[in-house]
DNA sequence: CGCTAGCTTGATCTCACTCAATAGCAGTGG
DNA sequence: CCACTGCTATTGAGTGAGATCAAGCTAGCG
């Protein structure tokens, strides 16, 4: 379990492993010295094909994975074969950094398509823990986001309506996918099944597909073939009563995730 | 707003003010040093009347709480008025350690009873960061807990019925009470409305009401008088599919609150 | 070509909401 | 002392959003 092959050498060059960490974040931008030390802190990167299980719940780990490329999933799976997603990940989210306090985690965390990540094994964050309390800070600090993440999807599944949901989640898929320089004005690439969305919006994929027509009749978006095509943003997020603060984004990504409302 | 009238001085005799702080978890208890070094970070104690808002949303803040007396609320209110609960607070807690990094809440912190609460500088808590990794640590590993309960919410709200929700959070609730002495075999004090309940669970008050009637009838608990009284607590756990590792909890408190199963 | 996974649409059902009326109880003031 | 107000709890009747069940459709792929 703790020993994993180097199948992938570390590449520091080019395009950093780093460089969607913290990203346009209300924080500021790391420096180049802190990028220097954790990407020293990286011990491997790696690959799992999607739909697979890269940690399971209730196992200790000694190793934080930081995503490079593509989308993970943290769900909670009910004993009638259930599943209920509470975070969807995208590049540059320290998906289980919280694995470092916890050592176990509550939770199952999967790949959602074919991703590649980063392990940073935990005698390298205690390193930083002890040697950089500003990095330490950051790294706080991004477990924190995940939690207001959190409140916002409780908000999401117990304030909303199934249409509200979906569009405050494609809302925040969008505003994410910003910060990392993953969307453009049209919108941008979701690879989830309705199925999925269902999982993430506590709705059935049944009820995923007609609130999915509706929102397109109502001319504010179109998800077809893996992509969130936004026709109108303002629209979507009202329908969605999408609030950006809970994300903790520089405002320049703030305005144009709200469409500059 | 940062300024604060020293009303009653800081004891740091007998019952400690941190007495209650990390009690009864997995990470083993907090030694007498770090208490020290904690209280002495704790600028003044405050009390707070039952209802107030004590932290609002949006607001820049500079202190940090820690829940020494009483039971808080975190929420999110609703453009129409309603309010959902995204957490409970219980003596021990540090209510809104996660300004310390993020500096404004994405939520309002409330007193749900009278209150009395201890406050931290974050000047305090820098200092703490840059000095003691240690209780760093420790206050992060705070941190992940908030997170783990979000999560096992998003799961009780999006996951289970009714009656599993309310099963669930009275659950939760025995647990944590238990862990800081505050439940005994035959139940606690929950002072609560119904209708406050309801925004925990996602639920209306009158549902609520039938909810707790039909726990009453099937012999696991009772909710009367701000009081839950437990008559079954392995059907109760059963009812709200209650696992309490997400609370992690030192084994003994986590054997007792599920009844030893 | 057939298979499978995902999407779509319709019909029916149900859990929890809404609305409404009543009762209990605490506090307040005459 | 009782009358009044406001909050909380309780119970009933009717309603509706989303679930469930079922069938057909589409597209990618070995």
């Amino acid at each position: 379990m703790t020993v994993l092959h180097a199948s992938s050498p570390v590449t520091k060059t080019a395009p950093r492993i780093t460089r969607n960490l913290l990203r346009n974040r209300s924080i500021g931008e790391l420096s180049n010295a802190e990028r220097d030390i954790l990407e020293t802190a990286i011990s491997e990167t790696r690959t799992f094909r999607a739909g697979n299980t890269v940690v399971r719940h209730g196992v200790e780990v000694s190793i934080s994975t930081l995503l490079i490329d593509g989308l993970m999933s943290r769900h909670i799976d009910t004993r009638d074969g259930k599943r209920h997603l509470v975070g969807v990940h995208l590049p540059g989210d320290f998906v289980d950094l919280h694995a470092y306090a916890l050592r176990k985690l509550d939770h199952d965390v999967g790949a959602l398509t074919d991703i590649t990540v980063g392990l940073i094994p935990h005698e390298e964050l205690d390193r930083i823990l002890v040697d950089h309390p500003g990095i330490t800070k950051r790294l706080w600090f991004l477990s924190l986001l995940d939690a207001a993440m959190h409140r916002q999807w409780l908000y999401r599944v117990s304030g909303l309506n199934a249409l509200a949901r979906v569009a405050h989640f494609f809302c925040e898929m969008n505003a994410r996918m910003l910060a990392i320089d993953a969307a453009d004005e049209s919108g941008f690439s979701l690879p989830l099944t309705q199925l999925e969305i269902g999982e993430v919006c506590s709705l059935t994929n049944v009820h995923v597909c007609r609130v999915l027509r509706q929102l397109r009749e109502l001319g504010l978006c179109t998800f077809r073939s893996s992509r969130v095509e936004i026709s109108n943003l303002k629209g979507l997020v009202a329908a969605g009563n999408f609030q950006p603060d809970y994300l903790y984004l520089s405002e320049r990504v703030a305005r144009r995730a709200t469409g500059g409302a």
